[in-house]
DNA sequence: GATGAATGAGGCTTCATTCAT
DNA sequence: TATGAATGAAGCCTCATTCAT
């Protein structure tokens, strides 16, 4: 199974000879990613993504009318048509819901959420309301998508009695949410606040995945002595 | 149970020309609450929190020494501050920790979450990497005392039996997260992208406490008899 | 004999009682010279002079126009009419033109170049070309009369027969030049430029004497074995 | 002897277009030496500088950082850097300590004290106290290799016999202060007070030599055979 | 007269963007 | 195409000066 990159990888690079003027725009939206996603959109400044990129100033806007220009184009270079993909690789998924569900978020979370590339959401919520062209195009091509992924998740955990029964439309959030939180803690506070106990993300998703599971109540079956909810 | 306003509600200048040294600063705290708010740290002039707030450039200065210093003055007028209030509301609420769950998430929605100043919470962490600073007094002054709260929520419901017993560190972010989630998706892409279904954050909370206590999966032994969120 | 002060000391202060309305631009004057010798014209906040006088901002454009105005009105405040009276302590003085010479050297240090009022003349020179009405001002109040000072010592030692006969209009120099140096000295780079072997001004002005009554050059009468100048 | 080129002498610009990156920083520092020394450091604006260059306001910083670094850069290309030469220059030197003196002020006076150039001790002087840093870059950077220079012409006259001993501690002002004097009379009262009997600074200098030379008084034995300044 | 809050021109500096080569 | 020197609008902040109280 490889629920695959969500971002581009640029591999541009035909065989690191003859290249220059084809892999312009792609080196160009490399450097940028790096720097974008690293500094933010105003703190990034334009000569240092030509700089990274290995051309000048000037041949920057070559290829991009301006930086909110190249911002887009980052954005949208960045999301892949690898939905399908994913998505097969789940219906083709044998084994129970919480398995699936599992197996899905570790692996989003090592394939796209400890990438560099997962800077890219990170950007795209920070920057949405001052870009709302972009916010609507990533709601239409990531976040979209993504939903009916964990919707086709937890499904067939309720179709096959595992799961309850639940209002669809939230209950995707609780799959989501814990993922968002995580990319936007490790691109924010994480990123720059020194802490002692810092989140380690595979250990946070085990733990999610077993408060989503199982809730942090206590079975009923277990006689709870008291404190039950409705007891 | 009453917790307490959690935001400063600036009420409007007393006439035009008695508002004086004293309602200067809240006005600009005000006005700046906004413009952070709406376009973000970087993008928010300084000229523009002055121009809203009524007065001229120079004004602003003579309150706050910088735009920075107007930030954190923001910070603390809107969020930080109000804890020893909260703290005590929750130590004395008498019911059950399921019930003090309910009732601190949605409370934290109608007098934070519903709030402009909730907009600073999602300020912050978009703008984290390029103000370190300012990331660090966020997290000294909003998120080690929110967490403590959390935790202690989460504590008594162990203490009493009615909460499983998990991992404390991993255990606060359960909450944590789709709380901020709520926040972050409300103030960008809920923000600016047309919804035919939008979140309504009192369902969504609600649905979240849901599968917060009882988790997805259906109880090992109770047969459906809880778990449907209609029944 | 007292060679006395050619800056004001405000002696305002009436009895330190009933003063207040009329003493202001007095204590204004003071506070500014000081704070104009300390940091220069441009450097000198306004409202510094004010709180250092115990004013507020405004006050002190009731008194002054403008900070120009200000400084200008230091300057001739500054400037004393005790000339006549050093003069007519010159010309009591009975000794040799040497001693004369070594007397007001040193008194004019010890009354004048010790003194925080010296930075007036140091202040006029360095603002003189913003000031050019200033620099004449000062260059008819206090610089012609000094310099007939000097001439009227100088004078008395050729007639005396105990100087030389030298160009009188350059010999003035002779003088002036060491004393004004020792000026800019203390009130520039000797300020704020740490250094192990400052200047001890006492010592210059007796070694300036030394030299400019005896110079350099070994005295003919003693055969120089070789290196003088004529030989 | 030729105490070579004390200043830069920026060229004019090649063509009008062709001014390229390596005459830019040239013009930038021939305007800024102009504009310094004609309204002192502060009064002076970096725009103005560069429009005096012929540039925008910009293309100055990119050349040197602030405008303080533009200072340094002033001084260093105007005043410091010929010290070596200097010094060879004299070392080089064959005749009397006397003879070295004289050919040394009056060179000193026709290369530095009369250019531009000397503009910039009357400034440093003048805005020591405003910026200590640059003070020490001066003190550091000029005033003591000057300082070491004059020592060494005295010493060769004491070394001689030529010279009469004297603490060289002060001695060395005997011949610093009429020439740091000169400066300041130039640039400051001088240069904006009209005089019918201006000083010529040659003849300044011719004067204050032979004083400096063989002082005041007359000499002991030598009844008037020398010391006329005519004879 | 006295105050001190308010003003706003103006300074330094940055940086996206242009354009002659 | 590519370059990188040059531009100049714009931002933050200062501070002399004004003016309502």
């Amino acid at each position: 199974m490889s629920l695959s990159s969500l971002v581009n990888d640029h591999p541009a690079a035909p065989a690191k000879r003859a290249r220059r003027k084809e892999a312009r725009p792609g080196e160009l939206l490399a450097a940028a990613l790096d720097l974008f996603v690293e500094k933010g959109f105003s703190a990034t400044r334009a000569e240092e993504v030509a700089k990274r990129a290995g051309v000048s100033k000037g041949t920057l806007f070559l290829y991009f009318s301006s930086k909110e220009d190249l911002f887009k184009a980052v954005v949208r270079d960045s999301v892949s048509g690898r939905y399908p993909e994913w998505r097969t690789e789940i219906q083709a998924f044998k084994g129970s819901a919480s398995e699936l569900l599992q197996r899905s978020m570790h692996t989003w979370w090592s394939r796209y959420g400890a990438t560099k590339a997962s800077g890219i959401s990170k950007l795209v919520m920070s920057e949405a309301t001052n870009f709302p062209e972009l916010a609507m195009f990533y709601q239409r091509e990531v976040v979209e998508p993504g939903r009916e992924l964990i919707r086709s998740i937890l499904q067939r955990g309720m179709d096959s009695g595992e799961f309850r029964r639940l209002d669809m439309k939230y209950g995707i959030y609780t799959v989501l949410a814990p993922m968002l939180f995580l990319l936007m803690w490790k691109h924010s506070l994480g990123a720059c606040v020194p802490n002692n106990a810092p989140i380690v993300p595979e250990d946070y998703i085990t733990a999610q995945i077993d408060t989503i599971l199982h809730g942090l109540c206590m079975p009923p079956a277990a006689h709870a002595k008291k404190g039950n909810k409705s007891s």
